[in-house]
DNA sequence: AAAAAAGATTGAATGAATTCATTTTTTAAG
DNA sequence: CTTAAAAAATGAATTCATTCAATCTTTTTT
């Protein structure tokens, strides 16, 4: 049976991560305040320190849960694919894109972004680079699996191929976080039009 | 004739500009403060804010700078490239990238591209974006000057093809800085490897 | 049950980026 | 030449992330 400690521990920590998550959607990440998220969860300020290493790697274990569902969102989807290259492509990066939004704002994404990349040691850094590995690992199943299909050719490096499109999709995704003006529609457009060449290339012929 | 202040100014930009340059080489980013950059420059810390919105804007300015020399080496390669598709981007990938490490170290970048995405809208956060969207400019150029050579399949998507080359070469590079671990070599190697499938489908076949 | 050890909590102190009210200097107008 | 306006310079004050020495609580050991 866990002890006290445990419980409270866990507790405390559940606290302070939803105050973080919900103060991060309040008022942003740069408005919110160490010592708001801690008065929320009723801790100290110097306690909040014992969780999280810093008010970076808060964020990033916020978002770390998003990309989480992003992720479970991608596996039906890879599980049982469209047909074409292209469609199947498209159907599992239009569902990163929606699901990206829902939760967190374009402010929050470029945040976490730009954190993973200038502290990439903090643990929750480490956890959303962890997430964004497997993220272009499905995009790899997601290719191998049309290639055991059929659908690509035989012989196609799946493994190049698949970081290209996530690689591509992961850098497009970052110019939309980067223009508050730009229209999720017009992402999904653009990066449609980037894949059409090697999704097409890679593509059996039609008979 | 230029007056007396527009010489000061532009001679106080120059002193802010090298001493800041020469304190992040020497110890960092983090660890140099805007009190010693304006000691250097022989102004006051509030002068430094009347040239550089913040901290961040002063590293993006000095990177800057390298960029363009990054760019300045790419036109010659872009002007008479290598016969082969995946040997033309090699040649300037490769250029990229040995350039960029000559007076940047990997947490400089790090943290450029981290404020990049972070500070889209400061001056010189826009001027980064934009040599960021010249060098991916230059890479489609490349690929474009193939396929008007013969090297490159007619009716490939020029565009879509160099701005697949270029979002993937960038996200590895991401991937390069975060890593202090990681050898240069390795990065080319694995870009190399990745730009093998595409380079080779939009090939002209060999005859 | 008591004492020791380990772990957690605390919040004022610290450090450094950034702001801003005031002053100084330069330029333009009369 | 004088005055007004504009621009630049200044550096202490402000803000907030982060640290850390002291204290408290829980667990383990005797």
């Amino acid at each position: 049976m866990t002890g006290l400690r445990a419980k409270q521990k866990a507790d405390k920590n559940r606290r302070i991560l939803e105050a973080a998550t919900k103060l991060f959607r309040e008022v942003g990440y740069d408005a919110a305040r160490i010592e708001d998220i801690a008065e929320r969860a009723e801790v100290s300020v110097g306690t909040f320190y014992n969780y999280y290493q810093n008010k970076g790697d808060m964020l990033l274990a916020t978002v770390a849960m998003e990309v989480e569902e992003v992720l479970e969102a991608g596996e039906p989807i890879v599980a049982n694919p469209p047909a074409g290259v292209l469609a199947a492509l498209t159907k599992l990066i239009d569902q990163y894109y929606d699901h990206s939004l829902v939760y967190l704002s374009k402010e929050m994404w470029r945040t976490a972004m730009a954190l993973s990349i200038q502290q990439p040691e903090t643990p929750f850094s480490k956890r959303y680079t962890d997430l964004d590995r497997r993220l272009c690992l499905q995009v790899t199943t997601l290719v191998q699996k049309l290639q055991q299909r059929g659908a690509v050719l035989m012989g196609i490096d799946t493994v190049a191929v698949g970081a290209m499109f996530f690689n591509n999709l992961n850098m497009m995704f970052t110019d939309f976080v980067r223009d508050e003006a730009m229209p999720l529609d017009t992402l999904k457009e653009e990066v449609a039009r980037q894949n059409k060449p090697l999704a097409s290339l890679i593509s059996t012929p039609n008979l």
